[in-house]
DNA sequence: CGAGGCCTTGACCGCGGTCAATGCCCGTGG
DNA sequence: CCACGGGCATTGACCGCGGTCAAGGCCTCG
């Protein structure tokens, strides 16, 4: 079987082959299927997942009972909830699957080892903690300064194909606002671009 | 002179006493007058700053005009644009000093660097990313999910003290309001505490 | 075919933004 | 020592974006 994973430590993190066996035999596989749960609030998070193929939420849940999604992970993604991980606290949020999915799986320990075995592999990793800054920072820069109309734009131009896999609620949950605010955000928008 | 950025390397990261002088060597210090920039929007950031007295501030300012708070940045923290350093690109941001501070400061290499001299150090580092995740990760779920009200009291009980080191009208922005909205909060809160 | 999930639309409302006036504190210079 | 001015906080009147609630339409899937 084609394995994604092996092939994103070396064609993306360009881990060196023969250091790949050793890596790939740290980690292991699960398949879940849609609204199957990974995390809930008040676990402590014990595993960091990669998505070869389907596609997670990572969200919270206010006091209202309304949900919140931090981030989507799409295939060649990762997520967990680092701070739960690294920390060992109970979680505030829930990971669950938008689509049946097929994932890897590592625990706490998996990034310190593979980073003493591949040094690229040390590289990637804090290539990723900082790139996933640099993409959390950019977020609080929308919420706090642009509009409804602004974040959607910013979301279908940053995630194009996510955009049609998604059902519009959830995206709306992502951007900070309601389904109704987010369905009348595109109808202005198709009103201005026939006009064009 | 006492020296806070080596006492925080000892006490704080850990670094073995015998790696101390080798990374201070790979330092240097500076020191700013209030309202000095550090950094300005379309430089590519060259530094990472560790405050060892004063305040500084890391913002951004929108179309419109408007400042908007990313970070504080008071004694014992660090500061830059990891996303402009680490990736070489013009920054969206502006970094100043909102009160008279000494700074040390470093190039993008030095976490590199002292983490091949300190083992203890690159533990650190690691730490300081994840909690840092952690920090961008709980701000975003407040500004999609909590009022101004709950923003701000938040603000107060995580950092008490900088409540008082801060003008009102650049804890607003930090916020995501206006100086007036804030300024009506907090005497909503005033009347609440005197009924009781 | 029926049921439920999702999107849309409308009426209404409230939080927070905008604009402008006023007050307060404090540093500076006459 | 007082007068003036500038920066910041407060307050009020008004408004608009986005939330809320409810109804209706349209899919898909069992």
């Amino acid at each position: 079987m084609e394995d994604a994973f092996y092939r994103y430590l070396r064609d993306v993190a360009f881990v060196h082959p023969e250091h790949l066996p050793q890596l790939m035999a740290m980690v292991s596989r699960k398949s879940i299927k849609k609204n199957e749960f990974l995390l809930s609030k008040g676990q402590v998070c014990q595993n960091i997942f990669f998505v070869e193929k389907g596609l997670l939420r990572f969200y919270s849940i206010d006091d209202a009972g309304k949900e919140h999604i931090i981030q989507f992970a799409p295939e060649n993604w990762f997520v967990s909830d680092r701070g739960s991980l690294y920390f060992g606290r109970p979680t505030e949020f829930f990971i669950d699957a938008i689509e049946d999915s097929s994932l890897i799986v590592f625990d706490q320990n998996f990034s310190l080892r593979a980073s003493e075995i591949s040094p690229e592999f040390r590289v990637h990793n804090d290539y990723l903690l900082q790139n996933h800054i640099r993409h959390l920072q950019h977020r609080i820069h929308l919420l706090i300064g642009a509009g409804a109309e602004e974040r959607y734009l910013n979301f279908i131009q940053l995630y194009p194909e996510l955009t049609l896999r998604i059902p519009q609620w959830m995206i709306a949950t992502f951007l900070g606002i309601t389904p109704e605010s987010l369905s009348r955000v595109r109808k202005e928008l198709a009103s201005r671009n026939q006009k064009s």
